[in-house]
DNA sequence: GGTGTTTTGAGGTACGCAACTCATTTTGAG
DNA sequence: CTCAAAATGAGTTGCGTACCTCAAAACACC
């Protein structure tokens, strides 16, 4: 039986003591206040460094006072996706509240670039944080550099603003994403030789194009005895969906895979029981609704790629935090995986 | 532009006034302490109820001033899972220190019931909470009521004691793992028939043992064109399975499918490749290591059922700092998921 | 050497709660 | 009604930090 232990419990007091100057001192380097000669400061840090030692985050957070308030912008309209994300912040209210952490949704169209950018200048001096589902224009871009230039700590949350200057993005690789459901089309067809139709949203959407093309990658390079179909732009809708996917389904016969790239998943079943073809076709899709979930267990779908909404919900809260209160993030534990969802993994 | 609040700041204070008693009386209730009578008790709580009061975390864990401390029960002997437990164990240290917090790792044989049992007695008094990779088995379990007895929060980390009084359990439902292997590895060969091996640790044990009933379940009902064959027991080691599995890959040129339940991968895929057979056959493990990140990336794996290391620690941490606190658990932020890797999604 | 400026020390207050003491009031049993 | 026990009020102290003020000391410059 071996042991090794992991704690330490100094205090600023100590620090000071120790770096031979008083506290007052030492909570102006702390805290990058001036009035300090720049080799003060190297002595202060250094034995701050040396002793590893980390402010006693309650003590801190009590002592700070404020409230933090976070804003969540997301988009309006009925998507399941994005109402389990608002669920999921429902459920932490209680872990909030004893933090005295406030999160406010802000419902917006967050597909009209102009209306976006409006609606994040109005939380600018507001909040402490704000995660908001984005979309990649200079207009976006803009509002979001201006909410980090007055302080406030910003997070994309699904969608990314990669050439924006916001601090975290929490949401998955959508490249990866679409590989993986190109590599689960191909392998779960298996031998057979057919056609594969995709069901996207809209290619204009920068998370749709991406899962597009990572699935057309290995659909190329993997499964040449696969002919992948021109993209339909269902809009994420039902009705719009299903009857593309029929009109596809009666043209060609051999459609052995499926990949729907975004909503309207509905749609896209109910188009492919009408042809009564939901055991022959491989379906895969995304995300894990009350929907998906039927339609895994059915065998309709066979397989579903997730990015778990209460782990982007916490997720977001949880760097937003870290960010105001300067505290390293967690980097592994903040990833949003990848998952694939099968029936039997069902969470 | 919608916008709705989940927030509030009260203190103890405002409770004590509108329940109209005193701060004492409330921090009697608050912490259960005898000197109050009933109906006191009843019009202080239905006020916290009514005001959502939380108490907040900081100041509690402030005023408390003692810094908690965890054990971490783990298997002696070189295990990559549990070692990856413990790196990101290590990972957290400056989170921990920033609470004060201090766990401590505690290796021993979790085979051995009665070593296990006199490793968890040692610990009785001397920690807040203590996560256990346990054994399933009277002594165990009765050590682990003693702890819970003497107030010790425990959490049965990996592997449960369904029967224990244990607070949590941290980890996947096994049998659900093994039924995802099972429609993993018939879904991916397809349409043709053959046989399927199985290598196991031992069916003794409890994880494996489930495993491998949730595999044989899905195979039964849903491929009964495969043939499982029986269960290779390489006890975790490379060089057993290796033999073993080279000796049964010998006599049965029709085996399509693998199942490896626990570790020893290396030497299963040693075998397989021995054989010449590691792209006709398809091969699905546990975890994700090093070693089998490289076979899926080499097309040698197709699959591996994972359940994140590295979320396992964090929530084992959180669970018991919830519970060493009073707090709720977020139960759906600390659900340990069964997570399906494949090339594409490897993390 | 004197001036003004920068740096540092010393100390206080506040944050919200836990945990405790001790005095006072209320209650219930006889 | 009496007296002990139970219930409650009032108050104090301390946790470790943030943030502030004011005075003292050190320093730079001419």
């Amino acid at each position: 039986m071996a042991e090794e232990t992991v704690s330490l419990a100094l205090t600023l007091k100590d620090i000071a003591r120790e770096a031979g100057v008083s506290l007052a001192t030492v909570d102006r380097v702390l805290h990058n206040r001036p009035g300090v000669r720049p080799d003060t400061v190297r002595r202060v840090q250094e034995t701050i460094a040396r002793n590893a030692f980390q402010p006693h985050v309650a003590a801190a957070e009590l002592a700070r006072g404020r409230a933090r308030r976070f804003a969540f912008v997301m988009p309006s309209g009925p998507n399941p996706f994005m109402q389990q994300i608002e669920a999921y912040l429902g459920e932490m209210s209680a872990w909030l509240a004893a933090r005295r952490l406030s999160v406010e949704m802000v419902t917006t169209d967050v597909f009209d670039p102009s209306v976006l950018a409006a609606s994040l200048e109005t939380l600018s001096g507001d909040y402490d944080g704000v995660a908001v589902v984005a979309l990649d224009h200079p207009g976006v871009r803009a509002a979001i550099n201006d909410l980090v230039e007055a302080g406030t700590k910003v997070v994309t949350l699904v969608s990314d603003v990669p050439s924006s200057r916001r601090h975290h993005y929490v949401g998955i690789d959508n490249i990866a994403a679409g590989r993986t459901a190109g590599a689960l089309v191909g392998r779960l067809i298996g031998q057979k030789s057919g056609k594969v139709a995709i069901v996207a949203g809209s290619q204009g959407l920068r998370d749709h194009a991406e899962r597009i093309f990572g699935f057309n990658q290995v659909m190329a390079s993997e499964f040449p005895d696969l002919n992948v179909l021109p993209v339909l732009e269902g809009r994420d809708e039902d009705d719009r969906s299903e009857q593309l996917l029929s009109r596809l389904l009666g043209r060609h016969a051999d459609i052995v895979g499926l990949y729907n790239v975004g909503a309207g998943t509905q749609g896209v079943a109910s188009a492919l029981s009408g042809a009564g073809r939901e055991k022959q076709v491989v379906f895969v899709g995304h995300d894990v609704t009350a929907l998906t979930r039927r339609l895994l267990l059915q065998g309709v779908m066979d397989a579903a790629i997730s990015q778990n909404p209460g782990h982007e919900a916490r997720a977001a809260v949880r760097v937003l935090l870290a960010l105001a209160r300067g505290e390293p993030i967690l980097s592994e534990q903040e990833k949003i995986r990848i998952d694939i969802v099968m029936r039997d993994n069902l969470p």
